[in-house]
DNA sequence: CGCACTAGATCGAGCATTCAATCGAAATCT
DNA sequence: AGATTTCGATTGAATGCTCGATCTAGTGCG
């Protein structure tokens, strides 16, 4: 981080601030909840800022929307580069539960946040690149007998319902303890589930 | 359906067609984008009506999150009669399935809705009644040995994670078939996760 | 006649969005 | 260098509208 002036004084890139403060507002309140009002106290910024980076409060959570997909599908990426199914799961269960732990607002964002509530006739992120990639994942996997042979769907399924169910719980404060200690009990569960 | 009057002409109970009305369009469009004019054209019956059965818009949601705990609780509390933890989780999947089928609109609501957003400070659905009995399901099929020993709160979530997937996928439409189509598959995985 | 219910017009709060005015930093000129 | 122009960035009060809620005047049934 570079100090261009005194650190109370710091400039900030707005269009940042903004989406900064929209994602956490949108998940902690709602959509519908958060006012432009809201967004501009919280960003320190006008209300004409706002419209001048963004068309509407719409386009914000679009915004948002694009960015969480893109980073997820670019973590997915990598992780099919490992060279097995069961690395490349475990890795997707251990990124998934370290983002939750470090990054609550964008996983809320992306697990119990409804997207199509505000969001108009965009595709569901359940059908979004980074999921597709998952349930081709599992069909790799059954075709190279690392997987049980099954529904890839249904596969795909057990994994990212778990998985979420998890997360949706420690976001709502259910477990007391971080998730990385479920994580060998929820992992073994899935690869029971999955494996040959 | 017992009709009193001609069928063109029948007379309704009106607190059930406004809650119905409500069902429908929450659940296809959403809380916020449902209007009390929406709700009041849907059931065919004026505002008035409305605001003298119920307080306000927020109380149609609160009936309607009630009913559905309660039926919920009801299912669940018969299905404890059965006698070993795997056909009774076998019976749970069943229902489900078989809800979302014949009513994807109450399926819609127990599983997609967000009910924070509108409901104050009610305790989550997470944590409510049905989904605590759930997990003492878990528990005490532990306990006998039926099911393998595992954190209860992870195999309760492994369990309603993947069935709250499947309902999901079915009711986004990204699943061709009926969801009975998939429940050998589902029940499989479950089960091999779970089993000791 | 009385009472539970219905109708629909009306109110007013809250909200997203607009816009004319102003700022300020860099570019251009003298 | 200093003055002047330029133009995007920024401001926030004003606008207009949607929608939940209220109010008053019925209506019809027992």
């Amino acid at each position: 981080m570079v100090a261009t002036s005194l650190d109370t004084v710091e400039k900030k890139n707005p269009k940042e601030e903004i989406m900064k403060a929209a994602l956490r507002l949108f998940t902690e309140k709602g959509y519908f909840n958060t006012s432009i009002a809201d967004i501009r106290q919280l960003a320190d910024v006008s209300t004409g800022t706002i419209y001048h980076y963004f068309k509407n409060k719409e386009a914000i959570a679009e915004a948002l929307f694009e960015e969480v997909v893109h980073s997820l599908e670019d973590s997915i990426r990598e992780i099919r580069k490992l060279n097995n199914a069961f690395e490349r799961l475990r890795a997707i269960v251990e990124l998934f539960f370290e983002l939750t732990e470090n990054e609550p607002e964008i996983m809320r964002f992306i697990v119990v946040v409804r997207h199509q509530e505000f969001l108009g006739n965009r595709p569901s992120l359940s059908l979004s690149p980074p999921f597709q990639k998952l349930t081709q994942i599992m069909e790799e996997g059954i075709r190279a007998g690392e997987l049980r042979r099954m529904d890839p769907i249904v596969a795909s399924g057990v994994f990212y319902g778990t998985v979420a169910r998890m997360i949706q719980l420690r976001l709502e404060g259910v477990l007391e303890k971080r998730l990385d200690w479920y994580l060998l009990d929820t992992w073994t569960a899935i690869w029971r589930a999955l494996s040959p």
